[in-house]
DNA sequence: CGACACTTTGACGCACTTCAAAGGGGGTGG
DNA sequence: CCACCCCCTTTGAAGTGCGTCAAAGTGTCG
């Protein structure tokens, strides 16, 4: 395990107290396990039984329509929880974008934990909210223009993976497409445009540099 | 208050139970207001310490961005909660599309039985997490094509509102094309297409016929 | 009955998609 | 270590679905 992990693992475990927290939890009593890249997770209909926590790597959820259509409902990198959703069975699936370690713990037992101890109640609440409000600003990104949209999913995954002002993206641009509602061919166009505007440069395809925070946000609305 | 509405109001009152249900709680201790059409429940970036109940009438929640847009996050009718974000203020505002009835309750208040109650906290919990589906199905609407987006929203209304097959919106074509991340234009237009391919009927602009309901889901793929 | 707001319809323009082909870039085998 | 190959990405050209602008139709409330 890396460092930079350790670190990212820690920020949301507090020193001690008397109440449990999820994310302590999960090491003390989660499995690990292992997905190899584009590897499935689980798959939508499947149980919803078990609750995630990615260690290291990226994790993408989506659903196929019945005409081959997909559609990306969200990315999940070091630190973040997935997994619950609201019925007994996935509604999207899930699957490693990279290498992916994952923690896991039953839902039922986390379940009894939160009847007993009331942070993890409130944690699990705190969860659930985190991931509507993911999902409320994904809605506001996907009534935008192509550029508004790029720009947006930029600002969030820098945010996500905490880079400073260069972003490793782990996912392809089919993967970002499917994730803003368009096609490769207007997500690579917009990228370029966005360089030939020095708002940002592309290092490699999947390395970005963003240069001018300000001309996203603006373009954000 | 009419029947209808007093059938939909039980649908989610349990008989009789040990634990106290959160719905039952909110025509115990809940505050009855009532506003008028068009009028604002709260507002965005107010803070968010209180739970609405809708008794009777139609909500819209929105968000308008710097340069004018509106986005509707969702609409509320008899029987919905609503009110429930993330942070500790709203990000989205919350207005009457008719003259309606809620019952309110403090955040706070819910959030302290939740502590003293197991089923208070797990009903709460499946509260947001139909919220987060709700949300999760709006992703999925919004990167479809304008019919099967008008089509999907004619039909979840259908199940919303509980009619058989006539539905009777409260909401402005406006309304519709904000949720729908579509012009007025474009709605008007793909209704009128959906009555002449014989898929609904427009009685008048607000109450729609569903004549066919199995394209209405070919459409929603 | 008339005024006003909402909805529908029409004509045109543009942003994004579609179809097509030409770059890279990373990994493997020689 | 180089060369080749495959897949992903970029770029180009043409098509189209939805937006924009404009005006007519419709229902409602004073």
């Amino acid at each position: 395990m890396t460092p930079v992990q350790t670190i990212r693992e820690n920020h949301t475990a507090y020193p001690s107290r008397d109440h449990a927290d999820a994310t302590d939890l999960m090491a003390q009593m989660g499995v690990r396990m292992t997905f190899a890249k584009d590897e499935e997770i689980y798959g939508q209909d499947e149980d919803a039984d078990l609750i995630y926590r990615v260690v290291s790597g990226s994790v993408r959820t989506s659903r196929v329509l019945s005409d081959g259509r997909r559609q990306i409902g969200g990315f999940y990198v070091a630190g973040d929880m997935f997994g619950f959703e609201n019925g007994a069975a996935h509604t999207f699936s899930a699957e490693a974008i990279t290498q992916v370690k994952v923690l896991l713990i039953k839902r039922s037992v986390l379940a009894s934990l939160a009847a007993r101890d009331r942070t993890v109640a409130e944690q699990l609440l705190a969860l659930v909210g985190r991931e509507l409000a993911r999902t409320q600003e994904h809605v506001m990104l996907l009534v935008k223009t192509a550029q508004e949209r790029v720009a947006g999913f930029l600002l969030e995954m820098a945010d996500r993976i905490q880079a400073h002002d260069e972003v490793d993206l782990p996912m392809s641009r089919q993967d970002i497409a499917d994730y803003l509602g368009l096609t490769i061919e207007t997500v690579s166009r917009t990228l370029t445009h966005l360089e030939n505007s020095a708002a940002i440069a592309l290092r490699t395809s999947r390395r970005i540099v963003l240069r001018n925070r300000g001309a996203l946000h603006r373009l954000n609305s």
